[in-house]
DNA sequence: GCCAACGTTGGC
DNA sequence: GCCAACGTTGGC
């Protein structure tokens, strides 16, 4: 079970318009990295934190699940599309996507400055100086820290008997 | 709007 | 393979 974190720009795509939509295809990323966890790392059933990005305040504003792993990106093939890429062909993709459901809302949202706050977050990804991979890794740690923040309460143990 | 930080491109 | 130039990201 991997834990992830996914930025938007809420004028492009916000955490709403993943409610509206009920799932998406997380596509038009164009950089390698992500790309890379686009494709080979990121599961079904994985978690992740979705981050609204360029706005005031930028925040963790929900939470969503996996739904498929990585598969080819379509808008790469769509000359129509502002995420076209002529290299990448269908029988040989450059980009990928995940397909990702909404879990809740973390309301209030957690801004970056609460994050940069709570010490156990200090070695995250999103709060390095200069940080800018738009979909990154989240350790287990940071992820249960960020869930109790949210006020989100750990799932109940199943219990026999 | 500014600008630091970063990834990509392309000349050599 | 180096690295300068360039374009983009994203907080402030």
């Amino acid at each position: 079970m991997g834990y992830w974190l996914f930025k938007s720009e809420p004028d492009s795509y916000s955490f709403a318009d993943l409610v509206r939509d009920g799932t998406t295809g997380w596509n038009g990323v164009r950089n390698f990295q992500a790309r890379n966890f686009l494709r080979d790392a990121i599961r079904a059933g994985d978690g992740v934190l979705f981050y609204h990005s360029s706005t005031d305040p930028a925040a963790v504003v929900g939470i969503a699940e996996v739904v498929e792993a990585g598969h080819p990106d379509p808008s790469a093939f769509d000359p129509k599309s502002d995420y076209h890429d002529p290299k990448s062909k269908p029988d040989a993709p450059t980009w990928f996507q995940v397909t990702i459901k909404p879990v809740r809302a973390v309301d209030p949202p957690l801004t970056l400055a609460r994050l940069r706050e709570v010490p156990a977050l200090a070695g995250m990804e999103l709060l390095r100086k200069g940080s800018r991979l738009s979909v990154q890794p989240v350790s287990e740690g940071e992820w249960k820290a960020i869930q109790e923040l949210a006020g989100i309460k750990p799932a109940k143990k199943s219990r026999k008997g």
